[in-house]
DNA sequence: ATTCATAATTATGAATTCAAAATACTGTTT
DNA sequence: AAACAGTATTTTGAATTCATAATTATGAAT
């Protein structure tokens, strides 16, 4: 009905977004049937971009399209979800070693300091996943690969397709932050072996934890 | 002008593949725009479907968007072409270690008859090529994570995107062979930190050699 | 001749229209 | 009541149309 916002990003973008939060909200549940018409009455928009979103959440997994019938809401079950859990951990655990090796002194200092906040924090679960989501981003984006960052960000979104969607139990909040001390201590030793392992540790144990 | 055949895939995805070998073949060339009225009419198709293919395309990275001036193939310069080798290394490696460990006698048998056909083929070097292609291949489908085939399958296209785009030298067949050799043993001995080890070292030494 | 403003052209983004396939519905027969 | 055939409706896939932004061409002024 109302009309999108003025886009600064092209509409299939937008709309490739707002879908992909109703798909993490499981508002559109996993297996289910998207309803283009519904959905481009809904948005105010004609089919032609909401059909090109669904193709690039296609490209990005969120989406399986079949052939003639239409776009439906990927299903992942619990060996993609392990498979999915099992490459985050092989890409940020090398982003680790790449940053023990190549980040400058400040950049240290600065994942350093947003642990300090993550530290802060311990009493506040919300505030704390956001903090803990912004170190992980900022080591990656320091780790400067930006197939790797593309990468990273898709299998994300497909870990949030799983019910059990956080990547941070929140039972495991203090456990959590021990790891990260870990991982940042072996990161100002700049010992990369060390580095990775921490980050491999605390993605074991967050599997663990997620079942 | 002349039809496409009768799709049994989408014809956006169908579409998709064309542009693909295009892009490959540098008849798209890096950097370029895509002239999307030129390409529909020599497809004989409408815009439309041809659209949803860019948009597929950029979604992998072959193309990119911009917006109100369409799409230009992307330009992978050597800094993209090193990341991207870095992570297929860091994927392939691991599902080596992967087969070591999960890989039943059986498929550990094929892998070992693909090389013999490897070795069989030193002679011929476009014959060489299509069996290590598919040495690799096998080796992931049997490492059985169908998110990491999707990611390898995408990086190895934009790998393709580069002038040098081989992942094998035509100088290095005898060390590819060699190399390959190691990695068998390591996999048959079901030696997993081996198996990864032989992996790098064949990747590290491709990477050299195509500077 | 060069710069600038304006008009004409072209290309993009998105809505609409259309054809064909898939699905749902109806009524008949057993 | 269940199964089926045939029809109607819905939905997809793709072509066409349309509005607007971007580019190019034209011409006036300096």
């Amino acid at each position: 009905m109302s009309a999108l916002s003025l886009a600064p990003r092209a509409l299939y973008e937008e709309v490739a977004e707002l879908l992909r939060q109703r798909i993490f909200a499981r508002e559109l549940a996993p297996g289910s049937w998207i309803d283009e018409m519904r959905l481009a009455e809904e948005y105010g928009i004609s089919r032609t971009p909401l059909r090109e979103a669904l193709k690039v959440l296609a490209t990005e997994g969120l989406v399986t399209m079949k052939m003639r019938r239409g776009a439906y809401v990927t299903e992942v079950n619990d060996k993609d979800q392990h498979d999915v859990y099992h490459l985050l951990s092989l890409l940020e655990s090398d982003a680790a070693g790449v940053v023990a090796v190549q980040a400058s002194d400040a950049e240290l200092a600065e994942l350093n300091s947003i642990h300090q906040e993550l530290v802060a924090a311990v009493v506040n679960t919300d505030k704390f996943f956001a903090i803990n989501e912004r170190f992980h981003m900022r080591l990656l984006e320091i780790a400067n690969n930006r197939w790797r960052d593309q990468m990273v960000a898709d299998l994300r979104k497909v870990m949030k397709l799983n019910r059990h969607n956080s990547l941070l139990k929140s039972g495991r909040i203090e456990e959590s932050l021990r790891e990260h001390q870990a991982l940042l201590d072996a990161l100002l030793a700049r010992d990369v072996s060390a580095s990775v392992a921490r980050m491999q540790a605390h993605f074991a144990n967050g599997l663990e934890a997620a079942g």
